[in-house]
DNA sequence: ACTCTGCTGAGAGGA
């Protein structure tokens, strides 16, 4: 039966029911094509086999010779060379082919690729079947020992061609400049080269980095010119600009690889947090319902523990967690990559992955077999970055619309009004808006091409992001909704299910918060009812508001069919610009929602952030005249408002309601007795004392490298008394939040909270975590004591203003002035907190003089007044 | 000089 599963397995590929709808074929069609292979497929079945029940496990990936792939097949066969030869029995690759038979050159080399995989867990078998099922024709492929070595030559050459790409040059000063790398010259085959669906890439490639001497009559010399003649300068330079970013940024980020597995040792990778060594298989289950993104079979999950005999540290303290991506080898090496798939479930002594291979269920196999589990982070999103940068580039009507808008930065066009019928439908939504809010809308409803909606801290996004879908919905317009996220996107949609709209979410479920997953595209269409191309289409269609990830829309096959009135993206500020390009393919209109003035994109390299890589799409296409600022915020005092108009917004923010201006912490001080001053100053519910800072410049609070982090024990000894101090006075735990810009620093105040106070429902979080959300009560611990060496991370403004922007009564600045002073953003800060401290709300607290007297209460801080 | 979310992929064929 494995055999018989795993041959129509490969038809499977073409029947399935969304892969049709992806490439829009009919059903007949498809049923059709596959039975005229079967015949063929059953007389050599009988022909050549007697069904038994071999395993059926091919390599997914093989060490000897770095390769990796899936073999459709492997058989057990016996083999009559001569007459006079004994038989020989063998296990060998099967390769299924469905067109004709051509033997060519591609098939004997896929097949001989294969047979090299197979020889690093069995004996070599030097040869390999191709089997065309067209015809039934079948033909050994003998592997000569020239031809392994060709191909391993060939993709030893490419692999050093494009581990190239990028090129370097230092001037004296030391400054580095990038150059896109050249490739091999292009062959010349017009037949092959002009129907290639890489042809416009390698045509600007070749047109503007490699530049090769061609001979005349090249095919290329005609071929170039033709596939980039819609194309001007600035397009190039735009599509270069960014590919030049994406290479830059993998280069200098260093992406993992998977050899790796084969390079480190379990152990020594499990230091550095990206594997746990040493597991044995413990149960296993089949009908995992998470698996559905990448199965086709009935879903796999395996439990593993470590072996007895290793004491390892407990796996879920080690860095991976769950819904990371893993790859399974053994520890010996012999079974590399014998599966992909995720973390399901994390303890200190179990962790169950979901895998991709069904068969893995067997696990009688493998019960003497030592694991490995490795971060699979060799995938990146960088190929689908690519594409949509590929995609800019479309000679369609599509492509030249966004590259004006984007490129070209052409001035967004509106109507000149909204009509009044069109007004009456949406009064009643509109009454809770206020003013900015309605504004945007409008101009939305008035947009031709885009709309930016900048919202500042605490100014109802996602309340005008609702009201907005609601609107559109109601004029009967189709919306895209996207974030990065899918925690923000997920945000909205609670929110928009709250009011009894209807959705669809696309993406994988593992990542789709609980009480969202009943509106989730797998699940719904997993009901009988929709087992044919038709219900499916009428099932996609049916929805008018669609929701994912940016990135998420790259794959899935509704975008393959359906367009889409408006697309939102939400958190617009924070993706990277070519990944925000992925949803605007599939819209006539866009509203990108952010501000540029809190976290950009995440950029992992300094060279690549210098390239300007960091300036997203919202960053681009502001101050063309379709930005709509909010501006009302409903989330902090003025006095906290203050502090960040000073900082960054210039005095737009203001508050969007007198309470909202005038509130304050609420806190019952004759719960506290005997307070230090400085507690009684930090703790104060006055509304002048909303901001303090609490200096330790005179005491010996210092950083201490932790790692790759840094952390600050003295400073995080003073959050947790003034937690303990906000507890005693009757303030809930769950309104307080404290924030550090470290990992490190988090991790250690963490521990603290958790062992101290352990259920009080404070919630401690990098400033990053925090963007997008609010507390009555904020702590910010700054780290920072050295004056040299400093870091890049408190130098952005961007940063510092998110975390000045969470609190709604009380926002206790903790930190080093003097070191602080040394960051520019900072600096005017500081020294205006201190200036202005008699007149409104610093409060400088000295700390002098009472380390000692910490250190005399053996260790323990007791800080008096 | 430390901040972090995305994405399963590999191969299906047609001259």
């Amino acid at each position: 039966m494995m055999i018989i599963n795993s041959i129509f397995s490969e038809f499977l590929k073409y029947s399935v029911t969304p892969l049709r709808y992806k490439q829009n074929l009919a059903e007949q069609t498809v049923m059709e094509e596959v039975s005229q292979y079967i015949p063929s497929l059953m007389a050599w079945l009988s022909k050549h086999t007697c069904v038994s029940d071999s395993s059926g496990r091919s390599p997914a990936a093989e060490k000897k010779f770095g390769l990796k792939g899936k073999i459709d097949l492997t058989v057990k066969a016996q083999l009559r060379k001569t007459k006079a030869s004994r038989e020989e029995v063998k296990v060998l690759p099967l390769e299924l082919k469905t067109g004709k038979a051509s033997f060519s050159s591609e098939h004997k080399g896929q097949v001989t690729l294969y047979s090299m995989m197979c020889s690093d867990r069995r004996p070599d078998p030097q040869e390999g079947i191709l089997l065309y099922l067209k015809h039934g024709e079948m033909e050994t492929v003998t592997v000569k020992p020239e031809s392994k070595s060709g191909l391993v030559q060939l993709r030893n050459r490419l692999a050093r061609d494009l581990s190239r790409q990028v090129t370097t040059e230092t001037d004296e000063n030391g400054r580095k400049t990038y150059f896109l790398g050249s490739l091999p010259p292009p062959i010349n085959n017009e037949r092959a080269c002009s129907k290639c669906s890489h042809l416009q890439t390698c045509s600007i490639y070749q047109r503007s980095v490699e530049k090769p001497e061609l001979p005349p009559n090249h095919a290329m010399s005609k071929l170039v010119p033709e596939a980039m003649g819609h194309l001007d300068g600035e397009d190039l330079a735009y599509f270069l600009h960014w590919i030049l970013c994406l290479d830059v940024e993998g280069k200098e980020s260093g992406r993992r690889q998977l050899s790796s597995i084969w390079c480190t040792s379990g152990q020594q990778r499990e230091k550095e947090g990206d594997c746990l060594s040493n597991m044995v298989i413990t149960a296993s289950e089949l009908g995992i319902p998470e698996s559905q993104s990448f199965n086709d079979g009935k879903g796999c999950s395996l439990t593993f523990s470590r072996h007895p005999s290793y004491a390892g540290a407990a796996l879920n303290t080690v860095g991976l967690t769950t819904g990371d991506m893993v790859v399974l080898s053994s520890e010996d090496g012999h079974l590399i990559a014998l599966a992909t798939g995720f973390v399901r479930n994390i303890s200190a002594t179990l962790v169950e992955i979901v895998v991709d291979r069904d068969y893995l269920h067997k696990t009688s196999e493998y019960k003497d077999v030592k694991f490995r589990l490795d971060r699979n982070d060799s995938f990146s999103t960088a190929g689908y970055l690519y594409t949509s940068l590929s995609k800019l580039m479309d000679p369609t009507p599509q492509g030249s619309w966004l590259r004006n808008l984007i490129i070209k930065r052409q001035a967004p066009e509106f109507e000149l009004k909204v009509s009044k019928s069109c007004l009456y439908k949406v009064k009643s939504i509109f009454k809770p808006l206020n003013k900015p809010q309605r504004t945007a809308i409008l101009k939305v409803l008035m947009a031709k091409d885009y709309v930016l909606i900048k919202g500042f801290p605490g100014t109802g996004k996602t309340s005008t992001i609702v009201a907005l879908v609601k609107i559109l919905q109601l004029l009967g317009l189709s919306v895209l909704l996207t974030s990065y996220t899918h925690s923000a996107v997920d945000n909205i949609l609670l929110k928009l299910k709250k009011e009894g709209v209807h959705f669809l979410r696309l993406g994988r479920q593992g990542r789709i918060h609980p009480s969202i997953l009943p509106h989730c595209a797998e699940i719904l269409t997993s009901s009988p009812s929709i087992n044919s191309v038709q219900a499916l289409r009428k099932f996609y269609d049916s929805y008018s508001i669609v929701a994912t990830s940016c990135l998420g829309v790259s794959n899935h096959p509704v975008f393959q069919q359906r367009s889409f009135d408006v697309c939102v993206v939400d958190e617009a500020s924070q993706v990277l610009q070519p990944a925000c390009l992925g949803p605007l393919f599939h819209c006539r209109k866009f509203v990108l929602v952010g501000d540029p003035k809190q976290l950009p994109p995440v950029v992992q390299s300094k060279e690549a952030r210098s390239l300007g890589m960091d300036e997203s799409l919202f960053v681009k296409l502001d101050n063309r005249g379709a930005t709509y600022d909010l501006n009302l915020q409903y989330r902090m005092n003025r006095v906290i408002m203050e502090l960040s108009n000073r900082l960054v917004y210039e005095g737009q923010l203001l508050c969007g309601d007198p309470s909202v201006a005038e509130q304050c912490l609420q806190i019952d001080t004759s719960l506290l007795s005997d307070q230090p001053k400085w507690q009684k100053a930090a703790l104060s519910p006055k509304i002048q004392n909303s901001v303090v800072f609490i200096d330790t410049q005179k005491i010996a609070a210092t950083e201490i490298q932790d790692g790759k982090g840094l952390k600050n024990k003295m400073e995080a000894d003073i959050v947790l008394i003034l937690l303990k101090q906000l507890m005693k006075a009757k303030v809930g735990g769950e309104t307080v939040g404290v924030i550090s810009p470290y990992r490190s620093q988090v991790q250690l105040l963490q521990q603290m909270v958790h062992a101290c106070l352990p259920l009080a429902g404070v919630e401690v979080n990098t400033v990053d975590q925090y963007q997008g959300r609010d507390k009555s009560v904020i702590i910010v611990s700054f780290v920072r004591t050295e004056t040299d060496n400093v870091g890049e991370l408190l130098k952005d403004l961007r940063r510092l203003n998110v975390a000045l922007t969470r609190a709604r009564c009380k926002l206790i600045l903790i930190g080093n002035t003097v070191a602080l002073k040394v960051y520019d953003n900072l600096a005017p800060l500081l020294s205006w907190l201190q200036e202005t401290q008699n007149v409104s709300f610093y409060v400088f607290v000295s700390l002098l003089g009472k380390f000692d007297q910490c250190k005399n209460s053996g260790g323990k801080l007791r800080l008096s007044d």
